[in-house]
DNA sequence: TTGTAAGCGTTATCAG
DNA sequence: CTGATAACGCTTACAA
């Protein structure tokens, strides 16, 4: 192994000037000496040991993206395209920015703070955590940790999210509902499996923005309208189907809080003999790969999944760089018309 | 920072029987310390410090999955569903067996080799790898390495792969496709984006199973039957147009080597106005997640892709236990028989 | 400008 | 059964 020791010897320098080397402190080396170290460090290939690194308190360089979602049926959340996208483009920006990232998904808390004590991380961006969970880490941890896509408390402080803006997406979509003619929209949402919610995460400001957008309009939404879908996805297809039998629950546009479900009803409906948008418009939300290279294209609200992990990563090295920061960022959405929807009247 | 010094001083011990205590070395000490430290140890919440033990030479507990594949286009191939579905069966697995991974997407070796001995990581698993990658890592870092879906040479040693029998599996498909009546079948696989070969990775194997099944048959392959997608999804489906637009290539079935791709293909078809099976039989290679749940049903060979993840995890810990160890493990696969291909005659 | 030495947390060796 | 000590690779305060 090539150590720091290997490159002094063969310089004939001591650790320390190589160590300064390394860390550019030219100041306190002769250009020679500089010149001599770096052609040895190239030569032989050296790599600084990050276990040394670890323990010297120079900082472990490496970031962990904990995936806290809580996995339902056999599929693991980490295949979810959303979870996916985001773990790209976080793997990405920690890279570029000369960290490492461990990836960990375990929705137990207790086993993330002992793996961030254990590798002493830099930080940690949380996926799919509550706000209870987000301070109980930072405070037994006292590190720099970035949640995405978290729902905080209006009188919540010191914490850093990189959000969406969920409401102002699904206000939007539900007002171009409207404006397409239909009156009669339902909301439909994945049910959360703990319990002590109404609908998962961000569904809750999507579920939002569509109650504010039909009151603001004057509509009525009837009880039925805002459907909890079923968490096992066998469940939910049967869901979709008494859906079709019943008309739609009086409704002529569904508006679901995740393409994912969108796209799932789309194929329900259309085993039954129903087609989109023709029999039923149908609206979506996120706008995920999948919506757009299906047809009929859906009408969604699209996200930028790329940006969120880059952005995320981004404010994880801004809190690195100042512990004080704070900020809760709220990325914009775009409204994407489709086929999928159809104007009435 | 609880340290084994912190727990020591509490138990009013050294460090090293704290050290014994924890490695369950319980004869050389005595019951009453023993219980004593282990109470110390749970009330202190000990967590071994990573970085100490990596420099201790006990060993990392580190994997990384490095993923090789080249991006193509602007989205990262973590996104893929086959590549995402095996980063999480790989990290589960990992996990379970008491180590912890770094998750790192990078083609260049070099870096690779780099990341790798910083990290002093105990085992690699490669995705996405050529042979050639494989042999100068294990030369050059002297370390259990596992490959996913590398394919070797006949003479090739010392390696151990996690692949599939896509060489059967694309035989039994071609059969099974003459046996429903088809003798005009193309086989459509993406062509490399790097040039040294003309199919990438196992599509090459892919390509053998159903030029020797047609053989077997008696069947003549035309040349314009075995085509080359083009990497740019963009190009590809400008590509579907001018096969739907041109009679098929003069085939009654097309056999794609990824569901990926069989699955761009029914929608752009069904935008030209031609529709699976009626108007073209289509079978793909995987079972996707998206082709279990489309309709009509793909015709299709299944990988099990968690598997595949766990199966490469559990072969890297027989050969870290191993270093002699060498193996080159086929999956099985399963031919789906949906209704996107019509029986004829 | 360069070098020496202590310390980071853990483990292995060896002595008591 | 228990403990002192050296070693792992690197950084840094301080000495030369």
């Amino acid at each position: 192994m090539v150590t720091i020791k290997t490159i002094a010897d063969l310089a004939g320098v001591s650790p320390t000037t190589v160590s300064n080397v390394i860390h550019g402190r030219t100041g306190r080396v002769s250009p020679d000496t500089l010149k001599k170290v770096q052609t040895i460090l190239r030569e032989e290939h050296y790599v600084s040991n990050m276990g040394a690194q670890i323990l010297g308190r120079h900082g472990s360089k490496l970031i962990a993206l904990v995936v806290a979602y809580r996995p339902y049926e056999r599929e693991s959340l980490l295949e979810d395209p959303f979870v996916s996208s985001v773990t790209a483009s976080v793997e990405q920006t920690v890279r570029e920015n000369g960290y490492f990232m461990m990836l960990y998904n375990n929705p137990d808390m207790k086993e993330c703070l002992r793996m961030a004590r254990a590798w002493n991380i830099e930080g940690m961006i949380l996926l799919g955590a509550q706000r209870e969970d987000y301070f109980m880490l930072r405070t037994e941890l006292k590190m720099p940790i970035v949640s995405i896509d978290t729902c905080y408390l209006p009188g919540d402080k010191n914490f850093v999210n990189v959000g969406l803006c969920d409401y102002e997406g699904a206000f939007e979509m539900t007002e171009y509902l409207i404006h397409c003619g239909h009156t009669r929209i339902g909301f439909l949402a994945l049910m959360q499996n703990t319990g002590n919610r109404d609908f998962i995460y961000v569904d809750g400001e999507r579920e939002r923005g569509y109650m504010d957008a039909m009151a603001h309009h004057g509509l009525k939404v009837e009880k039925e309208w805002v459907t909890k879908l079923e968490f096992c996805e066998l469940d939910r297809f049967a869901q979709y189907v008494r859906i079709a039998d019943n008309g739609f629950i009086g409704c002529t546009a569904l508006f679901f809080a995740s393409d994912t479900m969108a796209i799932e009803a789309m194929f329900a409906f259309y085993n039954r003999g129903k087609h989109v948008p023709d029999d039923i418009s149908i609206a979506g939300f996120d706008d995920s790969r999948l919506a757009r290279r299906l047809r009929p294209r859906l009408t969604t609200v699209r996200q930028d999944f790329a940006l969120k992990g880059r952005r995320s990563v981004e404010e994880l090295i801004r809190l690195i760089q100042d512990s004080e920061y704070s900020s809760n960022v709220l990325l914009p959405v775009t409204l994407v018309k489709g086929e999928s929807v159809k104007k009435i009247k």
